[in-house]
DNA sequence: CTTAACTCCGTATGCCACACGGTATTTCGG
DNA sequence: CCGAAATACCGTGTGGCATACGGAGTTAAG
């Protein structure tokens, strides 16, 4: 049983490759990995991940706490589980255009699935998993850009910065939202009823830049912070700067 | 009072405008809000937000649990403030320089920061909480850029963009360091061992640019990954980016 | 038909935040 | 000088969590 060698952790990740161990001995368990993976997801999507607990995953599949521990050695492992199997859910649709459009697509898958999965923002990847869907999407990222000039290391670094800018960006963003949504202030009115107090705290003449800053921003967004348009904003300068860097040397082959 | 109006969190951030509501009736504290705030920085620098409890902060000043509360109304609220102390540490030394080299300035102060203080990367801000030294450096921070040419609003994008950037580098290096130190596994330890396991599942074929890209990153770094190297290589492209909205039309004023 | 292997689960341990109420201490008003 | 009010500190209790351990029932291999 060459599985048991194996990191457990990455023998239930690449699950469909190496087969689940399943010894034939006892009765047959009543749910999938994927059941359980599933469930996880959707506890996570619907109370985020601080309020994810092994009780209701279980309880959503309608078996005793303990159980679940039968399909998953810990919480953590289960996360990250759940962090692959979320990975494959888009699809990787074919390159089309140029670097440049094909990085934008790339952010935009992550910012969407950031979206749609927002408490992946919240998972502390102790060691990162390699898992299937990750490898794959990783590949996929890495031929959006290739060719278009980077050295090898370039690529990679790339691809770093894309995922790192996009990840804080919708971090922001999604964060917002859930105070905005968990308190049932909206930010206007949060400013509404503090911004009296920190005017006074906060005098105009002490902070000439930001309140300037801050008034424009106000106005031009109306709101305090548009994620969307700083993510769009962020984002070209990025690529800006990665086309700068190509155009600076000469282009061989 | 009228510091019964403000909101709470407000009152204990903006303490030192305020001061700190202290009745003159009953015993007086053993501590003060400040020694409380630095306890539990010790205690998260120590072992990090995770395992940060009020109980450990309690331990550490001599008092038992529940006094806490009486210094602070939750853990929630504890942790803003300590946030908002350790924005204070650095100073804001002047600028010098040009606005690239101011630009870098403020993010190696914030990666520093995130190094020195790692839990910084695992605070949840619900509300964004606005006190004296992060609003002191975020007027710190347009000023690094003030008069270089953006308008307003790109000013606070670009910092927005800038924050975004190192906090996702540093938050990767971070957790990367923080794995090894736990698990006693150094990267290249762990690779070791799960090599042969990964080029069984993942062949090369299927993975050529990744697995390209990945050999080449390992021989350059010697390591799997370089955090501070990706961390210039991105600062700079964005750097680039900056300079080329700037650059691109018009100087005037 | 025995027995190993397995699933499911009850219970216990040791954490956690925090509500509530009690007691001791301090100071104010008279 | 005294009583009342205000306050700090803390003991206890509640409800949550992950997970270790062991037991009971189920299945199939030998």
């Amino acid at each position: 049983m060459e599985n048991q060698d194996v990191d457990r952790t990455l023998s239930l990740l690449w699950r469909r490759v190496l087969g689940v161990p399943q010894g034939s001995r006892g009765p047959k368990q009543r749910f999938s990995v994927d059941e359980v993976i599933r469930a996880g997801i959707a506890v996570a999507d619907e109370e985020g991940l601080p309020a994810f607990s092994m009780r209701k995953v279980a309880d959503r599949l309608g078996l005793k706490l303990m159980s679940i521990y039968t399909y998953v050695p810990s919480r953590d492992e289960l996360i990250g589980l759940m962090v692959d199997e979320v990975m494959g859910e888009p699809g990787l649709p074919p390159h089309e255009g140029d670097w440049r459009e094909r990085l934008t697509a790339v952010a935009r898958q992550m910012w969407d699935e950031f979206h749609r999965h927002p408490w992946l923002l919240q998972v502390e990847q102790s060691r990162p998993w390699i898992g299937p869907n990750g490898s794959d999407r990783y590949e996929w990222q890495l031929a959006a850009i290739e060719g278009a000039g980077f050295t090898d290391l370039e690529m990679d670094q790339t691809i770093t910065l894309i995922g790192d800018f996009t990840a804080a960006s919708a971090r922001a963003d999604v964060t917002a939202r859930r105070t905005a949504e968990q308190s049932g202030i909206s930010d206007a009115e949060w400013w509404a009823v503090n911004a009296p107090v920190l005017e006074r705290l906060m005098p105009l003449d002490a902070y000439p830049i930001s309140g300037r800053v801050g008034t424009t921003a106000g106005e031009e967004y109306n709101a305090v912070r548009d994620s969307e348009r700083s993510f769009r904003f962020g984002l070209d300068r990025i690529l800006d700067g990665l086309d700068q860097l190509l155009t600076s040397r000469p282009a061989d082959g």
